[in-house]
DNA sequence: ACTGAAATCTGTAAACC
DNA sequence: GGTTTACAGATTTCAGT
């Protein structure tokens, strides 16, 4: 439920926040005494960030390469808008395809994925190709992946 | 350390990792239940998952339109290899660039970066555009962003 | 909203198969 | 690798402020 009441991003939550972007696994009470409130205190702030739609849930982040997928790539998808619906299931149900954008400019559509080969990455571009034009990026290297955001901004 | 260990990805560490890309802060009491083995073995093999590079950590997921980052895009930077440490530095230090791809094709960088304004976002475009040609695509919508790997794929 | 304390549940380490 | 046991630590609930 993601409507906002802006004083719940005060800066203790915002340490919350921090503490839980870098590990999610952290339990209460190392939380609490890293932000220095007492277990149910920090317990109830974290329940409100996730009722507010602030917090949206917790993952694990994996090593595709150690899974398996070392080929990345983002894959530009022209579509007329009537086939929308048939590329938004074919993306749903390819487990290969991580995210999909829509954007404005000349590509519709903007799907990042991830393949065990590069026959395995063509098959994909072939099946997305069925849909319209394609324009295919092999990503060679990630030298930036966040995985927690500086919430600095945000205090008021 | 990403060295494989294929065995690490028997059917029960699967289930581990699906269950636990679902629901990161899942006890391990819980998960043992779910996955059917004791306490004490869910531990270790999540801790040899954690070894072996395959959990790269945890993190929690956060709305970044609560958050006031309402605006998403997808630039592309074409820069003479040259100014790669200084466009690297640049994405680093700058908490709005949430990954940057270093392609093949005519655009050497994708970054994704969030704004909270378009004012917002053409200064990120206009210091970007200080290392090369850039191209923005707004992102619309995000109709997918997958917060879980169906790993079914993985198994042998 | 936060604290502190009690009851219950969970995590950790050791001994063993 | 796996289980069981036993102790230490964490979570939940609730009365009090």
């Amino acid at each position: 439920m993601p409507y906002d009441s802006s004083k719940l991003l005060d800066a203790t939550n915002l340490a919350i926040l921090r503490e839980l972007q870098q590990d999610a696994r952290l339990s209460y009470s190392e939380l609490s005494r890293r932000v220095g409130l007492s277990v149910p205190a920090v317990t109830e702030r974290v329940r409100r960030l996730e009722d507010a739609g602030i917090i949206e849930g917790y993952g694990v982040r994996l090593n595709f390469e150690a899974l398996g997928y070392g080929i990345t790539a983002l894959i530009e998808l022209s579509a007329p808008p009537s086939r929308y619906p048939q590329v938004l299931a074919f993306c749903e149900q390819t487990p290969e395809i991580r995210e999909s954008y829509f954007v404005t400019g000349d590509s519709s559509y903007v799907v990042r994925v991830v393949a065990r080969s590069v026959q395995h990455l063509q098959e994909i571009i072939q099946r997305l190709g069925t849909f319209g034009n394609t324009r295919t990026s092999v990503v060679l290297s990630s030298p930036i992946i966040k995985t927690s955001f500086d919430l600095e901004g945000l205090k008021r």
